[in-house]
DNA sequence: ACCATAATTGATACCGGGTATCATTATCAA
DNA sequence: TTGATAATGATACCCGGTATCAATTATGGT
């Protein structure tokens, strides 16, 4: 199996070049690093695998590739914040399915609670700009080994 | 029009004491503090009207309360923790609809949000066991008297 | 290729919000 | 009253993130 024409660090980089934002090296190492997770992280630990990189740089870096789309946020249920690359072809607002067990996780998809939040603003006669959701509970395979 | 048996302080503390906390000064000076606010508020700003009081003490007293489901935590857009009575009646896990404008909140009724991830969670297969949501915007007041 | 400009970097100090520690004090049941 | 135990508050600390700022680097025009 090839590799696609584009990888996911250069797809990134793309991202923020759209923005108006210039390609350099720190920032190549830090995209380079988000690509090979497979899994939402915290700011902390992405720094840490990138000696010589400034802690700033990597915040920085974070930030813009969130407000990009291409990174999403991910709030934990302990509250700290994490990272992970939104899925192909899905950045815009979305929700996850968040694995408390192994740390996977999915969008959610196929779940119309925009609409559904928009007859209860109806009801107490509120305008809503903005919504956040995170879901909680364990994925198909942990769920299947613990069988607790 | 005659005030209740029960004040909201003394409510609070006895929410304390069923848990097995004891009855305190300093605990009921914060819980005199909290019950005085009819907006959600930080914990620095109900320190900082506390004086004399330690900081620990009223984080503290905070953590407990939401333990008993009294007192509530209410995440704002910029990712800041506050804290608000729950409704009366209302104890159990619930939502927000938070107005950005004059920081008046009201619980989220009548809204099925829990059934529909229900039906998501077993479209994925995902076994879900919490979920957070917080609905921003502006209140039917500030709607009307911007009107932007 | 060179330059001027503006963006970026990284070291550092700082900040806000919250927690651990621990000696002292207060509560409460016996 | 007393003793076991919980609570307090001063403090130091921790964590995650941001502001500052001098030095460096990318970039577009020539």
């Amino acid at each position: 199996m090839r590799s696609r024409s584009y990888s996911i660090a250069e797809q990134l980089i793309e991202a923020l070049e759209e923005q108006g934002y210039r390609d350099t090296g720190p920032r190549r190492r830090v995209v380079e690093a988000i690509a090979r997770k497979n899994r939402h992280f915290t700011a902390e630990a992405l720094w840490e695998e990138l000696p010589g990189i400034g802690r700033a740089t990597v915040y920085r870096a974070l930030k813009l590739l969130v407000q990009s789309g291409a990174l999403c946020r991910v709030m934990l249920e302990d509250g700290n914040r994490h990272y992970q690359l939104s899925e192909p072809g899905h950045r815009g607002h979305h929700h996850h399915l968040l694995c408390v067990h192994c740390g996977e996780s999915e969008d959610l998809r196929g779940c119309d609670i925009e609409g559904q939040l928009r007859s209860v603003a109806t009801a107490h006669r509120f305008q809503i700009t903005g919504h956040w959701l995170e879901v909680y509970g364990q994925c198909r395979k942990c769920a299947a080994g613990r069988a607790s």
